[in-house]
DNA sequence: CGAACATTGGACCATGCAGTCCAAGCTAGA
DNA sequence: TCTAGCTTGGACTGCATGGTCCAATGTTCG
């Protein structure tokens, strides 16, 4: 009901079947786009016919929704542990690194699977545009809480907008990704995730580091 | 020879046609994108027949890069004059503010063409990839004088590195456009690139707005 | 004028695609 | 065991698409 129309009993054989299914809807679109990616692609990488894919969605933007789910769900679970646990600085940048080596391990594939398919599918069926929203949502959540418990134990300013600092990471973790993937270089990814760290620790209560660093040199 | 493969005459009637089917393949895929934009459609939105597109480009994927170059035009050309002025903080937010008013108003398209052609190209044909690519680098190149001016004019410390602040605003640009494409409003655009610019910002010379402005209130 | 050549119209083709349909196989519970 | 219904195979349809081809029509220039 969440991603097909209607629920059918669902027995082992077929709860497989269907998670093969998604899986290998979601690794076609990792690498070839929502518009790239055929049914008979699919049905091929996950050893299927069509009327399974039929039996378990009711047409292609139903695949894909459930495909937006599990790459959501697959590229959280790749950045966890340090995903649930953002509530510092040294966190957050345990976390980018952990971002940047993911990305450099899979250069060949795109950016980012869901920034691939928010891009792709922003117009079109309003239905997946909304689930599109979910994911990022659900993705910058640990991020959201994370902040939220700095500003709340006083590592941050009170005036530090949490939900401003997110968002602000999230950008710069899509932009860069984007660019990286134009580039073929890790590069632009960690500029940008830099970048938005930096500016979390200019709402940071630890002098030690707050920002203008060796301002002296110049003088 | 740059975006055609031979060069024939071009008569002052031709290079007209050539331009429409152009602006309007560009504007189809700022609005549907290069997968949703079918060569039946630019031959109805430009008045042209099929014989007429293959005369004057060798396949889809040229067609495609022409618009590419065309939309990097259009997209600078919206925002000079302040593009071409970058060389201080205030220039800077003027020009943040003129490309979050152009976002406002054409909200019902999507957000970066450029963006988005990128994910959509990254793969597929490496000659596409490589205009992309310089697109990219010719948008960001103002971003990059100015800066490097406002460094060799000392608004900048010495350590700023130029390159490395437009890559991040570049960034925090194309991620900007898709989160706010994704929840249709401007305000992540706005939050990015008011982080991106405060970056900019942490590395000023002019003590007066360095960063940590109030920090005094809750001390 | 007449010959190259740029330009245009539009029929035509092969292919790939999403989606339909029905009959056959399998499984679980009564 | 028997049956209801979950599961699967795969042929088939209708359509859109990128790309080809050729003949007709302008246009330029010697």
């Amino acid at each position: 009901m969440m991603t097909s129309q209607r629920t059918p009993k669902l027995t082992p054989r077929g709860a497989a079947t269907r998670t093969r299914i998604v899986e290998a809807a979601a690794n076609l679109i990792r690498e070839h786009g929502a518009a790239g990616t055929s049914l008979d692609d699919v049905m091929a990488a996950s050893r299927t016919s069509k009327s399974q894919l039929y039996h378990y969605f009711a047409n292609k933007d139903d695949l894909l929704r459930a495909a937006a789910w599990q790459q959501t769900d697959r590229t959280m679970e790749s950045q966890r542990p340090e995903l649930d646990q953002l509530d510092s600085l040294p966190a957050l940048r345990r976390w980018r690194d952990k971002v940047i080596t993911a990305r450099d391990e899979a250069k060949d594939l795109g950016g980012c699977p869901l920034g691939s398919l928010a891009n792709e599918i922003a117009d079109g069926d309003p239905q997946t545009h909304a689930v599109l929203q979910k994911c990022f949502t659900a993705w910058a959540s640990p991020l959201l809480t994370g902040l939220t418990t700095m500003r709340d134990q006083g590592q941050l300013r009170p005036d530090a907008d949490p939900d401003a600092l997110a968002e602000g990471i999230m950008a710069a973790l899509q932009g860069g990704l984007l660019l990286s993937k134009t580039y073929r270089t890790s590069r632009p990814l960690a500029r940008a995730l830099d970048m938005a760290i930096e500016h979390v620790e200019s709402y940071s209560t630890d002098t030690r580091k707050s920002v203008i660093p060796d301002q002296r040199q110049e003088l």
